[in-house]
DNA sequence: CGCGTCTGTCATGTT
DNA sequence: CAAACATGACAGACG
């Protein structure tokens, strides 16, 4: 029987982490300036690299590097790329991430264009740079996108006018914001990850709508009061539309999240990669259902659809990581999203699936909604009809992929899953990612964390009221297991919160309620039989959350006023020391031109021989500011020798003599 | 232990 | 009139 199996076969065992894992020891040793062959030079700061690296990432290197009269260790760049521009891209050529902020942006996408960096796209920065700098006017609302087609006609309707929010899907090349502990306000562009999330804005269409335009403009009276007084938005406003900016990107590309605070750890394992990423998959650690899933998950998806391309060999190493991360529960930011979060997509499937599902589900719900493409980038939400169609038949193998995951990522508690698979008609059957939501909505009851995610601390740090809503609402209600980055009170009300939901079976997400808008929320209301407990709770729990939100906001504007006034304050005493000098110098000439008046005077007197009529006169055309004190002893003169009828007031004043005013004599 | 800060919550007024 | 929102006040936790 063994001679059955011929001894000539061949297997190939490919690694998924190889590439990642060299790119990544090629980094350490650029770090430690190990077997670096080449010195390059940026405005008098050099770097040490590999050659091979650079050349394989840019044509200039490239060519710089080939040149047979180039083989020195040492390249000076141009001028025109500057150390903030070129860092980052040196950065990307190891890591694959490019850090960049709103700062940087230009510089980076100057240099890369210069250095030709490849992987690059122009289209990336096309599209992501009128987003930072082109919403200062007020980003676009979000059309938040739901499962009930009815719903999403109805909202469409109501926000027609909208710019929609347009969820970003990547095909190749991700653009991925990643977690950086640095207040900076940086995004990390994680281009060598394959998977693509599909990310919305549950509750951005409110948040947006309220703040995101302008945050000084948002109501209240006394706000308003304090914004007149100041009459400076630009502030708070720059603020705000960079914040959109980034939201939109939060929106509109796949994110991911990890729950340790560390920086440098974060950074390693941020993204859930398809490509076997051992610095990935972060987003499962958080439940060992997951993890256990996991392990069949991979070889059930593998084996129902290669081509949905799931990739979830995942090595020895990463599985140890994983298994010894953190039992924290782990923030899935995909849940924080409109668009639900897809356990599918933590499990490594190619995103491709839930790409076509969310697709789908947005074209057949969104008609109105449009289709672009940003560097490989899907925006979802096609309205060309044949699209829908090609979508489907593309996702349909997927789709059966996605239910079959789906079932897997049933847990106990399958009275959340009924919930959404049976709800919002129309849509219960379809392999949309409302469906999965389901599961998100689990996740997010046991998994959701304010500051398990350095992503969303980040943002949070960045004033907008914006991610502040829409971060800290997600994150308020239901992380109740994150306990050491966050306060006691928090923790334990989150905590509480959750546990009473379980307590009174809450037959949705409190997230879900929270995010819910109003008239979704009665919908909800009236859709659910609940008992007086479960009602009670529900609005409770609304109206705390949004309570608390409303607190945060309000707290933020104060200190934006505070801010705005202190600005106001420093510029004002600026001016008053302006006013100060000039006042001095203005004074100092006068008293020149006094003096000059004043000796002409003199002159014009001694050499006219005036009478003392004339004198009189003369003495009657002075004013206060300049008195022509060099008549004085003249007139006092001819007064004396004239009698004082000429002038009887003379001798009593000299200053009224000398004052026009008060001069009664004609 | 006092103090300042942060944050959630409640009460109340406004929109 | 109800809901959403803003805001002052208070309390608890924390550094």
């Amino acid at each position: 029987m063994a001679g059955l199996a011929p001894r000539s076969s061949v297997f190939t065992f490919e690694s998924t982490v190889h590439s990642s894992q060299v790119l990544h020891r090629l980094n350490e040793q650029r770090c430690r300036d190990m077997l670096c062959d080449v010195t390059v030079l940026v405005e008098g700061q050099s770097f040490r690299a590999h050659r091979s690296v650079l050349a394989s990432c840019s044509e200039y290197f490239l060519q710089k590097i080939s040149s047979p009269t180039q083989h020195g260790a040492v390249i000076t760049l141009p001028e025109e790329v500057t150390l903030a521009g070129f860092e980052p891209l040196l950065q990307f050529a190891y890591t694959s991430k490019l850090n960049f902020g709103k700062d940087n942006v230009l510089e980076i996408r100057s240099s890369a264009s210069i250095l030709g960096f490849r992987d690059l796209d122009e289209a990336c920065f096309d599209f992501l740079l009128p987003k930072f700098f082109l919403s200062r006017n007020g980003s676009a609302p979000i059309v938040r996108k739901t499962c009930c087609r009815k719903e999403c006609k109805r909202r469409l309707s109501k926000e027609n006018s909208a710019t929609d929010s347009d969820d970003v899907l990547l095909d190749d090349k991700e653009v991925k914001p990643v977690a950086d502990s640095s207040p900076k306000r940086d995004v990390t562009w994680d281009y060598n990850k394959s998977v693509s999330n599909k990310m919305g804005s549950q509750n951005s269409t409110r948040s947006l709508g309220a703040e995101g335009k302008n945050e000084p403009v948002i109501q209240g009276p006394k706000y308003r009061k304090f914004q007149l007084a100041c009459e400076k938005g630009m502030f708070a406003s720059e603020k705000c539309s960079f914040n959109s900016a980034v939201s939109e990107i939060r929106n509109g590309f796949a994110l991911s999240c990890l729950s340790c605070p560390n920086k440098v750890h974060c950074e390693k394992q941020t993204t859930v990669d398809l490509t076997g990423n051992p610095n990935s998959n972060k987003c499962i650690e958080s439940k060992a259902e997951v993890q256990e899933v996991w392990k069949t998950e991979k070889h059930n998806v593998k084996s129902e659809n290669c081509e949905s391309k799931v990739v979830v060999d995942i090595s020895k190493e990463e599985k140890t990581k994983i298994k010894t991360l953190s039992p924290k529960p782990s923030p899935i930011l995909c849940e924080r999203s409109s668009l639900p979060f897809c356990p599918l997509m933590c499990l490594g499937v190619d995103a491709t699936i839930t790409q076509s599902m969310g697709n789908e589900k947005c074209a057949v719900n969104n008609t109105e909604s449009k289709t672009s493409r940003v560097s490989g980038a899907i925006i979802s939400c096609s309205s060309q009809q044949n699209e829908i169609e090609n979508s489907r038949e593309r996702s349909t193998v997927k789709k059966e992929t996605a239910d079959h995951l789906r079932e897997q990522f049933r847990f106990s508690k399958d009275a959340y899953q009924q919930n959404f698979l049976d709800c919002e008609a129309g849509c219960s059957t379809d392999a949309c990612g409302e469906c999965v939501q389901g599961s998100s909505l689990q996740w997010s009851n046991l998994a959701s964390t304010k500051t398990g995610c350095p992503f969303y601390q980040d943002f949070d740090q960045m004033n907008c009221p914006m991610f502040e809503s829409e971060g800290t609402t997600q994150s308020s209600v239901n992380s109740g297991e994150d306990g050491d980055s966050e306060t006691e009170t928090e923790g334990d009300s989150e905590f509480s919160t959750a546990e009473r939901a379980l307590q009174v079976q809450l037959p949705f997400s409190v997230d879900w309620i929270v995010n819910l808008n109003r008239n979704d929320f009665q919908q909800l209301l009236k859709q659910q039989v609940l008992t007086q407990e479960q009602l009670e709770f529900v609005h409770d729990i609304r109206r705390r959350s949004k309570n608390r939100l409303a607190a945060q906001r309000c707290r933020k504007r104060k200190l934006d006023c505070i801010y705005n006034l202190q600005c106001e304050i420093n510029k004002l005493k600026t001016e008053r020391e302006k006013l100060i000098l000039e006042r001095s110098r203005l004074s100092q000439r006068k008293m020149e031109t006094c003096h000059t008046v004043n000796a002409l005077c003199r002159r014009v007197c001694s050499e006219a021989n005036l009478h003392p009529d004339q004198l009189q006169v003369l003495a009657s055309c002075t004013s206060s500011d300049c008195p022509l004190s060099s008549l004085v002893p003249q007139i006092d003169a001819l007064l004396s020798q004239h009698g004082s009828s000429l002038h009887p007031k003379t001798s009593a004043s000299q200053e009224d003599t000398l004052n026009p005013h008060t001069d009664t004599s004609t």
